[in-house]
DNA sequence: GGATCTATGACAGTTGGGTGACAAATCCGC
DNA sequence: GCGGATTTGTCACCCAACTGTCATAGATCC
């Protein structure tokens, strides 16, 4: 049976979420903390996850963030909040759909299975099916294998380097501030800026050909790192 | 580039989203039927589509479940229509997303990069988000990338001159004050105004062809500096 | 021609980033 | 569990690049 976690603190919302998605067939589970979701999610991963952002403690930005940092599960955002602002950082910190509340549960559901059949197509799919792999002049990287290749060799990198230089290569061209990376690698809100130098130093040593004058791996001044061709 | 199919009746929205998504860097074409749109689709397959519903002839819906037959490409549903059936018997045709009108475009392009997200893993899909570049004739200044580029060659400029470019660019034509550029690029309330003349002056030597005549970056005497064509 | 505004070169203080060293934390084979 | 290897985060130092100030020269206006 196709399972869905539902982080939301309002019990009455929750329980009705709960509800209507147990009478369209899916075992629904709930959660009324980001903390609790997260744990529950580790511990016995659903196929979906919908998350309110207004929460108690860690909010739901944060919550999508932590999510997505190890499970690539469908990830649906239902606020009360109808402003783009939200929408955008809420999509940006790794949710795959926004609705907003009160939510038609047929539209939740649709919503649901359209996302399930992009979904699937990663897990599922003809087995010798090309894997993504994102390439910067002789640098190439695929996510989902989890590898990193220069000029078609394999390099070792580490988990905090891959994550990091995977989150640059998505937004490829694009200047990424020490404050966005600690985010989005390490979940930091605050904290030592210094560290992503440090590992993208780190970085250089392994996947430019000369690291003391990167081609791929830029820094800009006063505003970050970015990954080119 | 990221190339996005529109297809639209309605002429002033179609030109406003065309406009909007070349602004943000992509590569936007568009069609006034479901059969101009299939046909543009078949001959130069787009990265993406948007479709209205309501369309004269073949209407949206079907238009969807068509461009689904033979392609895999992420279809985004644009329409007036805030109905959880359309919304339901859009998502089941084969949509990815359906919006609102109107439709915020930075919330638009949010949702394109989520869906990127996973289409990626299908065919490769679109391969990196375009980055948007604002252009002055040979000049171009991209404020996500960090960059500028003078005749397609990048130019290295500081922070403090970035920032003061991106400022003039951003209110192209028309005339800032020393004042309000120091408190938009410095954020001084009050200071010495000369400083604007110095980094002015460090710009022009990097982006202008003969700084001693500047094309782009002009004086107005006793008002202010703008940034022209 | 004088007053006012702007351009620019020089300079010193400051900032920002690279790097190696090191200790804590984690992983891994046994 | 245990001990070694690897990975991770912190720190301090150094250098290069950047910034703001000032003085002077040049341009423009009336």
């Amino acid at each position: 049976m196709t399972a869905v976690l539902v982080i939301e603190d309002d019990d009455r919302i929750r329980l009705a979420l709960l509800l209507a998605l147990q009478d369209e067939g899916y075992d629904a589970v709930g959660a009324a903390t980001a903390e609790e979701g997260l744990r529950a999610q580790r511990r016995d991963p659903a196929d979906y996850v919908l998350v309110d952002l207004m929460l108690p403690g860690l909010d739901g930005f944060e919550c999508i963030r932590q999510l997505r940092r190890d499970d690539d599960v469908p990830i649906v955002v239902v606020s009360a909040r109808d402003d783009t602002h939200d929408i955008v950082a809420a999509l940006e910190a790794g949710a795959d759909d926004y609705l907003v509340k009160p939510v038609a549960i047929k539209e939740l559901t649709a919503r649901l299975r359209a996302l399930r059949r992009r979904a699937r197509a990663v897990v599922g799919g003809p087995a010798v099916e090309p894997v993504p792999v994102l390439a910067f002049g002789d640098l190439e990287i695929s996510p989902d294998a989890g590898e990193v290749r220069r000029d078609g060799r394999p390099v070792a990198v580490t988990r905090t380097e891959f994550r990091l230089l995977c989150e640059l290569a998505e937004h490829a061209g694009r200047v990424l501030s020490r404050q966005q990376l600690l985010q989005r690698v390490w979940g930091y809100d605050i904290g030592d800026e210094r560290l992503v130098d440090v590992h993208v130093g780190r970085l250089r040593q392994k996947i430019e050909p000369d690291p003391a004058t990167p081609r791929h791996l830029v820094t800009l001044r006063g505003m970050g790192y970015k990954l080119q061709r």
